[in-house]
DNA sequence: ACTTCCCTGTCA
DNA sequence: TGACAGGGAAGT
């Protein structure tokens, strides 16, 4: 459940934390983490050193000398953690941990088993990297305006719900910021992408942008103790006006917040603030 | 473009 | 004890 606010706190407390360190030893108990297997990770990276840390959508880029790049997805539930010494407790499911010549370890962990790493040559990873190579613009980028998400909005029949969780359209949102976005500009997630109106593409493109700007800015979401790199937790989760909040009073309106599945995904949404227009598809 | 699968702790 | 959580890749 990582998003872009999560990854993006999680890359800057790593940031922080080993760049500048210099990797003596590879070990992992779940060897499927690592995609090319544990093998070619030690060849790799022992000896190499950490030279930042980069983010593009909810993939963390380690960066090493010598041209490496570890590419990092935490899908659900992957964590890092950074241990002083290799005698410290490991965190529960730690399956995948990075030994430092200073003995420090960055270490992995992830109950559910859904995150994976994988060594690319720098300047490569849009290329071999599935998931990448298409991946869609970075919130942020002055390039993503209102007009591009129009019309890529417009090329979708599907709901605005899972449009918006396809990470070719725009990068970085999962079903937390889905719903709390679509809440925020009054749109029903059923509402077919294609039939948005100008002005409510304004609106959701606004409201991403910011929203995910105010959630990074405040740690992100704490859901299922998910921790930053630094071990703390985010303050996002209070300021959430659907996700979860099932049963519970809309903060506009007072109807009660109601949770359905579109696309099998679970979805949260106030049945008054945010009706289905119906609509004919352009 | 839609469905299934990967995983395992938590909850009804 | 079975349903559920869900991002993204693979399969249809």
């Amino acid at each position: 459940m990582p998003e872009l606010p999560e990854v993006e706190n999680v890359r800057r407390g790593l940031s922080k934390l080993v760049v500048g360190k210099t990797v003596t030893a590879v070990d992992a108990n779940w060897p499927k983490t690592l995609i090319g297997g544990l093998t070619a990770f030690r060849t790799a990276l022992i000896g190499r050193t950490i030279t930042g840390v980069d983010r593009r959508g909810k993939y963390l880029l380690i960066r090493f000398d010598q041209d490496l790049t570890l590419v990092s997805h935490l899908r659900m539930e992957g964590k890092y953690q950074l241990a002083a010494s290799a005698d410290q407790e490991p965190p529960r499911f730690m399956h995948v941990w990075f030994t430092f010549a200073d003995g420090s370890q960055m270490r992995y962990a992830d109950m559910r088993k859904f995150g994976r790493m994988q060594l690319v040559l720098t300047g490569t990873e849009n290329s071999t990297v599935s998931g990448l190579s298409t991946l869609g613009p970075e919130p942020d980028d002055p390039s993503w305006t209102a007009a591009t998400f129009y019309d890529a909005l417009h090329r979708r029949k599907a709901p605005i719900k899972s449009v918006l969780l396809d990470q070719n359209v725009v990068a970085g949102i999962g079903n937390i910021y889905a719903d709390e976005t679509l809440w925020l500009s009054q749109l029903s997630p059923l509402q077919p992408a294609a039939t948005l109106k100008r002005a409510e593409v304004v609106r959701l493109h606004d409201n991403i942008i910011q929203e995910l700007a105010t959630a990074t800015e405040l740690g992100g979401t704490t859901v299922h103790s998910f921790l930053d790199a630094g071990g703390h937790t985010g303050r996002f989760q209070e300021q959430l006006h659907v996700y979860g909040q099932e049963g519970t009073p809309c903060a506009r309106c007072g109807t009660e917040i109601l949770k359905t599945k579109v696309g099998e995904r679970g979805t949260h949404f106030c049945p008054h603030c945010q009706p289905l227009r119906k609509r004919r598809l352009p």
